[in-house]
DNA sequence: TATATTAACTAACATTTGTTAGTTTTGAAT
DNA sequence: ATTCAAAACTAACAAATGTTAGTTAATATA
């Protein structure tokens, strides 16, 4: 079969079916006949697309995984300024967070019910991504465009600071994203208090 | 039974072991027998102490719910700044969240499986605490004394961004707790930036 | 049209789940 | 020592779960 970018494959669809769900009510308490039932067919049918339930969660989280690692690696190739290259990493987590789908959720609350040795590389690739960023962060505290703080507080703080979009969001789609963007990386950079 | 506060009951025992649990693998996951395992007896005999596996989850959920709420209730009874109740606030926040069992994981995490009417209960509760940072938010940029923002993203940014303590905190026992507080504090009130 | 593959269906499976029933053990108060 | 309630136990349940087997319908290729 030619697979053409118009159209998605039934796989394609039950991931994304299954993602909604995931983020809804969780991995565990979301059951195959609940994306069947979405995906308009009978819970065995889903087989002849996926492997097993937690292939599912699998794909999800690696490909959510792949885009923010692809992302990094983009950036770090540059010459920009420590804070620029925050800046631009920040912009990627909010606009993922903000727009992208379930998927945001799903990796950031569901890996953990990943088996080895999924659950493994995953972190691996988590861990990874986090040193390039603290590495970012420590270059901007070494040519003083950063106050001299530590690093991995700086990282978590920023990181968890977004992760609320991914609840809310979608509930609240009147904010401008540009905005919403421009709030935040304002608030991570300046902080709240004025003067 | 007299009941001394020096020895718990064993409905506490239960409640504490499932709030570990549910922490680590999430509501759905644990099984009654994980608990009772933990608990050192047999599943059928938790029933002698508590009514149902959601009746746990709900009195995690409340009781941290009730610590939240009464320790607003305090803060806006005086007559602080608005910048010394935020601060205050977010003290609390990390508090809780660094330092207090996995409650704060599981309140946080697990809600959404409650059911009805604890369910909407719960969210009117979070809902009222939430309007009342706002209005402390608000009174600050009325007065001037913090910069003129969405006080709903501001809200939802530093609640959010003290969250990865649950997660990680309790690995990483050797930061000093006051160190990470004036970090974060200073971190949302003036930001990672220097200058 | 004939054929071969893809993907749907029904039926059933072996486990696991939360919970109840009924019984025995424990331990404190009389 | 006897009594009685609290709390443990064993056994079992009905429902729900992820998944497989086997079969039929749909669709693309020859």
């Amino acid at each position: 079969m030619i697979k053409t970018e118009t159209k998605k494959t039934k796989k394609q669809i039950i991931i994304e079916e299954a993602a909604t769900l995931f983020r809804e009510k969780g991995y565990s308490a979301t059951t195959m006949r609940d994306i069947a039932a979405k995906v308009g067919v009978e819970a065995a049918s889903l087989y002849n697309h996926i492997k097993s339930k937690e292939q599912i969660l699998s794909k999800i989280c690696f490909s959510l995984a792949d885009t923010y690692t692809s992302k990094m690696n983009l950036i770090v190739a540059t010459d920009d300024t420590p804070i620029a290259k925050i800046t631009e990493l920040l912009f990627v987590h909010i606009e993922i967070n903000a727009m992208s789908s379930p998927l945001a959720s799903v990796m950031n609350d569901e890996w953990r019910h990943l088996t080895e040795p999924e659950r493994s590389e995953f972190l691996d690739q988590r861990r990874t991504y986090e040193n390039q960023f603290i590495s970012i962060i420590k270059a901007g505290i070494a040519d003083e465009s950063l106050i001299d703080m530590d690093p991995k507080i700086a990282l978590y703080t920023m990181l968890s600071s977004i992760r609320w979009l991914q609840h809310w969001y979608h509930a609240n789609r009147e904010m401008e994203v540009d905005s919403l963007k421009n709030t935040i990386i304002s608030l991570l950079l300046k902080g709240i208090q004025n003067k």
